[in-house]
DNA sequence: AACTACATTTCAAACGTTTGAAATAATTAG
DNA sequence: CTAATTATTTCAAACGTTTGAAATGTAGTT
């Protein structure tokens, strides 16, 4: 039973014989409409499967009700369950979101800006790639008078932007309290990679701590890797190679990096292995499957991140805050610890 | 500097005293116009930004070029794998993607395809949520004339639907043939939810290879489970409870199963636990931080069964396939050996 | 100069809604 | 019974595009 002339406000108005606008007005429950109109309309919308053209509603009302999000992928748990906080609170508003990935590629992050543009979204949410240098085509947006708020990954130099942050400082402050409140002196940090703006707040809540705690920073405790698995092995070779200098304990930068980490150091038969306490940032449920677990997890509340972000997005767009009055939101990060 | 006349067709038609026509034919470079006409008018849009209003479009030519997905969530990895799959044949044919969770509840199913049957999708992907037994809300798409594609999770029973899917018979079979060719004779299977169309499949995967190998097949050797972890527990711990008929092998539904599996058994000091070889679907690279990882995994190739998916679906929209001419799909597994 | 042929531009309607203003119908008051 | 009031419906324009048909412009031919 396929239906070839489409149900539109017209088609029901003739076969109501009344006007388009009369029909239009019943079913978005005018008062000026006479209450029996309505319901005679009402009937046959349900009746025909009435379903009224968005196309058309965003047209009129220049509006889309679409968000956009743009994030580096959805294969990390981060960004995934950050989008449940996102879609959540957008549908129950009566938006819908359209999510697109950059695969922490720039250039494909400008096609996707371009196609939310075209799509004329009425906000963006973005996690920015790791390349992101140049805001040109994020720009463009606010430009047009439609707000962006960044979110987790963001242009850190950069006042003039909305921000909704993890408080990975706080974050990283707390794990590092955690280990030295269990006795450990030496305490490895293992960064991620330099371009992301927060690993450097990371580093200082790690710093903090120590410095707050009495405890001596050594340079030969900290190291960098990026997502690159040879790159983390080696990152950790140096952290272990001093055996003057050999840490107690290790926070880590993010999940797959943390368990890089363990794997090493079980690989090797560390003769102290045991002793070793880990923490790392993230906090899936793939924990529970390790041999050995991390002590704790830094666990960083996307949803909440998610649900944030958007909530600022929907008072920019209805403009009950400006839009150059730029916002900060930190959402804190919770020690969770494990076993 | 926020504009705030916005750059339409017209707008740019007024500032090159030339018609709204001209201008538009211009930008979508029709012969009939003047390549110097052309030059000016593509240098004015892009001076001044202009972008496409897409509601327009949709309106004009009656399609949104937007293509739905609904899915039960983003957190499997097979799922988001999939959508990699989508998105990247769909961006290359200019549609957009609108992806939405079930969250494998009904309702919330239902929701989501009245949004997208608002927003006028071209087509709709689909792997419907555990519960779904009754399909008018889906069904109304087809009645409208809009072509969907189940994946992965469809409705078993009926033929008169699109369908893409993993070949699931296959990959069990190879992994249970696998195993046979190592020498176990007592080969367990832990199922998944009997609601999910292919756990059925999976299962005469699992018996066909039995049976062609000349092995019996146990009633004891074989339990089911959902993703809840008691359940598996509790599951695993029946399959293993015999010590007369023992198995030395195992072919769990799925990762996080086959993980609780893994954990079970290791937990409770099974004594021939280095002797038990398990294979699972699913192949994340959470495999490799595992202490006893499973001998091999079940590769579902989501990525090609999504790509599948949105193939089919362009050629219905395209009406280059009947959309009553009903297609069924299979993307093959293959079995990927660890170590 | 008149005609043809072709190149180029413009007109005008259409897509499906919304909405203030105008028109009409129904009711009430005098 | 007419005028005023109120309830209800309709008109018409607008949103930003696309596109076939019509109009205009230009050049070439005789």
């Amino acid at each position: 039973m396929t239906n070839n002339t489409p149900v539109t406000l017209k088609f029901l108005a003739e076969k109501l014989k009344m006007s388009v606008s009369t029909v239009s007005k019943a079913l978005n429950n005018y008062p000026t409409i006479n209450e029996y109109t309505k319901k005679r309309v009402q009937e046959m919308a349900s009746d025909l499967h009435f379903t009224p053209n968005k196309s058309a509603i965003n047209l009129k009302e220049k509006k889309s009700r679409i968000i956009g999000i743009i994030l580096p992928n959805l294969l990390d748990h981060f960004f995934t369950r950050s989008i449940y906080g996102v879609e959540q609170f957008a549908t129950q508003n009566g938006y819908n979101v359209i999510i697109s990935q950059s695969h922490d590629d720039l250039e494909k992050e400008i096609q996707s800006a371009n196609m939310l543009l075209r799509s004329r979204v009425d906000g963006l949410i973005v996690a920015i790639s790791k390349n992101t240098q140049d805001f040109a085509h994020l720009d463009q947006f606010e430009n047009m008078g439609i707000p962006v708020v960044y979110y987790t990954r963001n242009p850190s130099f950069n006042l003039s932007c909305h921000k909704v942050l993890g408080n990975t400082f706080q974050g990283c402050y707390q794990a590092t309290k955690f280990l030295i409140d269990r006795g450990h002196k030496k305490i490895a940090y293992l960064g991620g990679p330099k371009m992301i703006n927060f690993t450097h707040d990371r580093f200082n809540g790690y710093i903090n701590a120590l410095k707050d705690n009495q405890l001596p920073f050594s340079a030969e405790l900290v190291a960098y890797t990026d997502f690159d698995k040879e790159n983390t092995i080696s990152a950790i070779k140096n952290l272990f190679a001093n055996p003057e200098n050999m840490p107690t304990a290790l926070v880590a930068f993010k999940e797959p990096i943390l368990f890089d980490a363990i794997k090493y150091l079980r690989s090797i038969n560390h003769p102290k292995f045991n002793e070793i306490e880990c923490i790392g940032f993230g906090n899936t449920s793939f924990i529970s499957y390790l041999d050995s677990p991390p002590i704790a997890s830094i666990e960083e509340n996307p949803e909440s991140v998610g649900e944030n972000a958007i909530k600022l997005l929907l008072q920019l767009i209805n403009k009950e805050i400006d839009i150059q009055n730029y916002q900060k939101v930190m959402v804190d990060c919770k020690l969770i610890v494990h076993g």
